[in-house]
RNA sequence: GCCUGUGUAGCAUAGCUGGUAGUGCGGCGGAUUUGUAAUCCGCAGGCCGAGGGUUCGAGUCCCUCCGCAGGCUCCA
């Protein structure tokens, strides 16, 4: 039915622009595109095009499908050389193919289709943008129209509106809304600012990963956030992976020499390049860094797994167009870690790191993610490793993928260009998927750094690298957070646990000393004594969504007592304070998903 | 990086075919002292993203740049 809608669209399309020529149109999730080689056109054309769909639709055209030969479909489709590019495709690969006709309009399909267009009344176009003939940035931009079709009118007013409260919590909005972070045109695209109250939530969740690691038996190391160009030479990282770096910085003294003898930018950088001058890099990832640490003393096979963690941050230049709130950034801090192992320890290693981010997904209540393994492409030749490395780390990420007992797809291409991968994928509010926390087995690295330990039979091994980061980057993280809470965190994780109000300024003082007893408790609180009504207080904070509000009056004064208020609205009076302390206290050290001290 | 949109005070917005900026929230001051989603009055906030151009005159039209949004491409 979507893609049938897809033909209708471009139907109507061709009748209104007859030099359009149409591409391609399939289904997609909740929807359709279609794709276009035509003019640019605009939002408002998005309505007119519409009104011809519901048009076309109204007159019940009949579609039926019809099957021609081979030069019958050349000659139908001669004036559109996209048609005929696919259609050549097909007949390379042996396919047959049909047409299916609707009207005096018809397309290139297999189908299948709805009897009659009468079945498309409830549509509704949704944006137009741009996209490239066949994904590829060298060939022709094409105008791509998306939209949405439902069975009836009530089904399709409920997904818009779906669509819309979808959009209420999206981190970009939440974040402003609750001064969780900023973004500054003067700091630069992609560079996050993180503001007081959602520093709360980021360090919350690192010293809540901190105490898991320390179990784990991990080791805790800091290194600079930049690090000689050689490093990244050897590592392999500079200068193949150049255009998403940032550009080195070159020492003052060199600078001037160079400039001196009239060097210019681009000899500069061929220099650079060839390992003829050296620089700083700023740090696009942490493991050149801890390779070194890992290199400072001689390693037993008794040392292994040697584990090292960072919450490192690292720079990376992202195209500009990709950039977008705290989920693609410029900078940002990955909850890095890097294991050191043999052989024998990957499948272990590996399934302690999924582990880890198994008890996080659970701890927040995050169930809607899905899990890749990232396998080389065969025929690629942009991975480095020997083929034999490969197939072991292959067969170990497939191992721990299994071991964790929920579904995942093995996919090819999606590896790094130094290893086979295990990540974890979810969805934000507007359906684009991110990538949270990974596992990468790495046979590369070591062996460029020349990474050794001795092992029992007294001879020097080469130890496998793990990189993990279960969070992904911190930024992204709590990006996504934002949207799986709707800005509704956990009490453990809310900047403000409690807000007390008091309803007229004879409380102040009670709310004063109630105040700093929460304070005591290590209870987060911000206390409003101002003299607004009641009303307005309740509501100019819940929109900060604090875990719980404290209403103080003479009743509660009098009984040394607080009536709290849940983010529902469900309250519960005169509770004395030493109760909610214990409550409040207790869901915090339990990290209680949603907050519940008041029963509804 | 590419395409299409878009950019007015901290936030949300009005401003038609060009005549030199309104409103609400928030903030500040005052009145009020309130029992659960907006008490009243007053005041201060804008080089209308930046720079250039057309014009007697530009928030409005044109160009360049920057930011943002949705896509595309990319994501070691």
């Amino acid at each position: 039915m979507r893609h049938s809608c897809a033909h209708l669209l471009a139907q109507a399309v061709t009748e209104l622009y007859p030099g359009a020529k149409p591409t391609i149109g399939p289904a997609i999730e909740n929807g359709f595109y279609y794709d276009f080689a035509m003019e640019p056109i605009g939002d408002e054309d998005l309505k007119t095009i519409e009104k011809k769909m519901q048009q076309l639709a109204r007159q019940n055209l009949p579609v039926s499908r019809e099957e021609y030969s081979d030069e019958e479909l050349l000659d139908l489709f001669k004036t559109n050389e996209y048609k005929l590019e696919i259609i050549n495709d097909k007949l390379e690969d042996g396919d047959a193919s049909t047409i299916y006709r609707q009207g005096d309009w018809y397309d290139l399909c297999l189908g299948p289709h709805v009897p009659s267009t009468a079945k498309l009344m409830h549509s509704r176009l949704l944006s137009v943008s741009t996209a490239y003939w066949r994904g590829d940035q060298d060939r022709e931009s094409l105008v791509r129209i998306y939209g949405t079709v439902f069975p009836d009118k009530h089904m399709l007013k409920e997904h818009l509106q779906r669509m819309d409260e979808a959009k209420k919590r999206d981190h970009r909005k939440l974040g402003k809304d609750l001064q969780l972070f900023h973004i500054s045109e003067k700091v630069g695209q992609g560079l996050i600012l993180w503001t007081p109250r959602g520093s709360i939530v980021r360090q919350e969740l690192q010293d809540f990963i901190a105490q898991e690691l320390k179990r784990q038996g991990y080791s805790q190391v800091f290194t600079p956030h930049i690090g000689k160009l050689d490093l990244f030479r050897t590592s392999g990282h500079f200068p193949y992976y150049q255009e998403s770096q940032y550009p080195p910085l070159v020492e003052r003294d060199l600078m001037k020499k160079l400039a001196d003898e009239g060097c210019t930018c681009s000899e500069l950088s061929n220099l650079m390049n060839e390992g003829d001058i050296d620089g700083y890099l700023l740090k696009p990832m942490n493991c050149p860094h801890h390779t070194q640490i890992y290199a400072s003393q001689p390693r037993s096979y008794r040392d292994l797994p040697l584990r090292l963690a960072e919450f490192g941050t690292v720079y990376r230049w992202e195209q500009s167009g990709e950039i977008s709130g705290m989920t693609r950034v410029r900078g940002f801090t990955q909850d890095d870690a890097h294991l050191f192992v043999t052989e024998e320890q990957i499948a272990e290693e590996v399934l302690g790191c999924i582990e880890l981010v198994q008890i996080i997904f659970g701890t927040l209540g995050m169930d809607d993610y899905r899990v890749r393994v990232g396998m080389r492409d065969l025929d690629s030749n942009k991975y480095v490793g020997s083929d034999e490395g490969w197939d072991l780390a292959e067969e170990a990420c497939r191992q721990a993928a299994i071991s964790l007992g929920v579904p995942f797809i093995e996919e090819e291409g999606e590896a790094a260009f130094y290893g086979p991968k295990v990540d974890f994928i979810v969805r934000d509010v507007i359906g684009r998927e991110w990538q949270l926390g990974t596992v990468q087995v790495d046979y590369n690295l070591p062996e460029r750094f020349d990474l050794t330990y001795q092992g029992s039979d007294g001879v020097a091994h080469r130890p496998v690298m793990i990189h993990r980061a279960p969070f992904g980057s911190m930024e992204r993280f709590v990006g996504v957070l934002i949207e799986h809470f709707a800005g509704k965190f956990p009490t453990w994780l809310t900047p403000t646990q409690a807000h007390i109000i008091t309803i007229s300024e004879k409380q102040t003082e009670y709310a004063s000393k109630i105040e700093s007893e929460l304070k005591t408790a290590g209870i987060r609180v911000e206390s409003d004594a101002s003299d607004n009504t009641i009303g307005k207080k309740i509501r100019t904070h819940r929109k900060m969504q604090p875990a719980y509000m404290l209403i103080l009056g003479e009743e509660e004064e009098s009984n040394g007592t607080v009536s709290i208020r849940a983010r529902s609205g469900a309250q519960q009076n005169g509770v004395p304070l030493a109760d909610f302390i214990a409550a409040i206290q207790n869901e915090i050290e339990q990290k209680t998903v949603a907050p519940s001290i008041v029963s509804e």
